[in-house]
DNA sequence: CGAATCTTTCAATAACAAATGAAAAATTCA
DNA sequence: TGAATTTTTCATTTGTTATTGAAAGATTCG
């Protein structure tokens, strides 16, 4: 039997009601950004253990799957909210949560909202375009709403950015 | 043959790019919020309409069920996106798009949002106080971690009254 | 009132997203 | 180098959410 599953099976210790206090806050945080499960649970686990983890450790712990905690950890590594540690004498990779909690808002905010603002800029304009060739008539109340969105995407232009950065601190 | 369902049959006229356009922009923004696919597509067609459709129309455009039509439009409406119009000698109910585009964010903040800040407020407070019964060592990084947690929520409970205050105009 | 029309509901189905775990790939150690 | 260990990948399975459409419910009109 490898090492890795050997361990997931013997090491599966109950977890505390603190690490499940926080394993539930991030899922139900992460969730709001569209992140599965999982990641909520590696990160809420990491978030209060006292010291850097193992994969198999994690695994473990929340009794998810190899590929789940591969993924996992390689989604939180990539936006930065979990870092591996030099662990001395170590095989394994061992992982610690990052307090840099803001990640999370401002990696959504830069990846998903600001994206689609773009494209809405870009689709309106395409949209006024196609307008021209309405008559008077059907052009009337379907202008004014565009002029309400272009409107409100502005401000959302200009908010986000002092958003991102009173994030950031 | 139920009049419903024979004028969705014979009224399907090919959706115009403007249309398509506006549809797939709302498709977009509101699948950032969790709103499912029909909904973004209801909007989208409603929002560039020069009149007030029926839900009938709303289907033969977009192909999509008695079923979906229904619900995406109880849904709009109880979120204020979409009201219906008082059309004389009609029958059938007629909706058209509410200019109020901040309703989408703001609702999304005040019943998304907002309920999961509180709960986490709660949330840290049993926390902390489970936190008490561990040792020294163990307590030190979780608690680092968890004094920037409510660093950053009290960034965001102050922020948030002030970003719905700034959207709603 | 009662027939016709329109709208909602909801059980069944389809479409989609997440989790699993075996196999491949990469890494480490002797 | 090569055996052991660790990590990644990805086809399959499982679970969740959205859509469908028939039936029930509500409304309107004569």
């Amino acid at each position: 039997m490898p090492a890795l599953v050997e361990a997931t099976r013997s090491k599966a210790t109950r977890l505390s009601d603190l690490e499940v206090e926080s394993i539930e806050m991030f899922i139900n945080f992460l969730r709001l950004l569209g992140w599965p499960k999982s990641v909520g649970e590696i990160y809420g686990l990491l978030f209060v253990s006292a010291g850097p983890l193992a994969m198999d450790e994690i695994m473990a712990r929340t009794g998810m799957s190899l590929g789940a905690a591969s993924q996992g950890l390689k989604l939180l590594r990539e936006f930065g909210a979990v870092r591996t540690v030099y662990t001395p004498g170590a095989r394994k990779d061992h992982y610690v949560a990052s307090g840099e909690l803001s990640r999370f808002a401002t990696s959504y905010i830069e990846e998903e909202l600001l994206p689609r603002m773009r494209t809405a800029q870009e689709r309106i304009q395409r949209m006024e375009r196609m307008m021209q060739s309405l008559p008077e008539y059907d052009r009337q109340l379907p202008a004014e709403r565009m002029d309400r969105l272009k409107y409100w995407l502005g401000k959302g232009q200009k908010v986000v950015p002092w958003l991102v950065k009173f994030l950031k601190l």
